[in-house]
DNA sequence: CACCAATGGGGTAATTTGGGTT
DNA sequence: ATTGTCCAAATTACCCCATTGG
């Protein structure tokens, strides 16, 4: 139940690791003043999280889901509750989400207005407004930060639903693992 | 509420919990004569606080929040109210920190040379003198030591601010938690 | 005084790190 | 600009037994 609390301090190794670069790259981002530092007495180099996080967004780097505190929030629009149940599933058991739900269009515009989740997982084929649509209202609003996946039964539908702006397109069965890959890659971490 | 009166002798393992490292690297310390201590009769080290903070300073290690006497100086300079508001309660909630604020870009100057925050959360645009101008007036005294963290609701004014001096910037609406990991940086706490 | 769990010490081996090199 | 290899030194892991503090 408590937080698994973030590691708050890191060696070269851990942070290379995490970026999967050489350890000494690190050093050479330390030595030329890219990445703060400091050192233990015996001169081993320690790298605050909050430096290593100012330093991914400095240079646009995508941020290891370790790094990141909080949650990232989620909402999953899917009429078919088996489905709602085995992505929201997926995703808790990652860690690090907060999945959310909508069973239909209306709702789902209402919720991504009031919670602005991170990502939307959409199905298109959903009842009252459909997907593409919903899609497309979101999209609209140029303030909106909300990443979508598209999912359906029915492949032709990702030319269509590309155009209304969504960030991704994938078929039913769902790949969960590609579906994932997909979310990290939105989320903008590793 | 009340301040948890910061403890005045510590364990190897306490002082190795507090900078995250092998207790084992504690005794080596000492054993150094990096950090001086005493023994129980037993046996048993004890670390006196200020031997730990005279270690901590000759190695140019940050200072773990707990063992920070006294409180930060923070000066939140915004116009709107309700955000004011915001942040002094949230940073307060933090404890440690002494909140004060101004309105207007001449009280934030002059407020900035009478109590010489270590920390000015600058809203860039305000009444009078703006953020960036203020900004350029307290980075050019050379022995300034007030940290900037410039923040407004267009994220265009990023580049100008920084080539103004601003340690950082930020896009609102406001991230509390990541506001509080930059200012954490510029505080030298860990 | 004895009991007990958690913590600390001391030894040594294993691993990680820095720094000079390529 | 990043990476590979070497070596010495710093740090950590693991062991068992003693101290601490209730």
């Amino acid at each position: 139940m408590s937080s698994p609390k973030t590691k708050s301090i890191f060696t070269t190794h851990e942070v290379s690791h995490l970026l999967h670069v050489n350890p000494r790259s690190v050093i050479n981002w330390i030595e030329q003043s890219l990445l703060a530092s400091y050192r233990t007495p015996g001169g081993h180099r320690r790298i605050r999280r909050e430096d290593l996080l100012a330093f991914l967004r400095k240079h646009q780097i995508p941020t290891p889901a370790t790094l990141v505190e909080g949650k990232f929030l989620v909402l999953i629009v899917e009429d078919e509750e088996e489905i709602t149940k085995i992505l929201k599933t997926f995703l808790e058991r990652q860690g690090g989400y907060d999945v959310r739900t909508a069973s239909d269009g209306i709702s789902a515009l209402i919720e991504v207005g009031r919670i602005k989740p991170q990502l939307l997982i959409l199905d298109i084929m959903i009842p009252g407004v459909d997907g593409v649509e919903v899609c497309r209202r979101i999209k609209a609003d140029p303030g909106n930060t909300t990443a979508i996946i598209a999912i359906s039964g029915l492949p032709d539908w990702e030319k269509k639903i590309l155009q209304a702006g969504a960030d991704a397109f994938m078929a039913k069965p769902l790949d969960l693992e590609k579906l994932y890959s997909e979310a990290k890659r939105f989320l903008r971490i590793l």
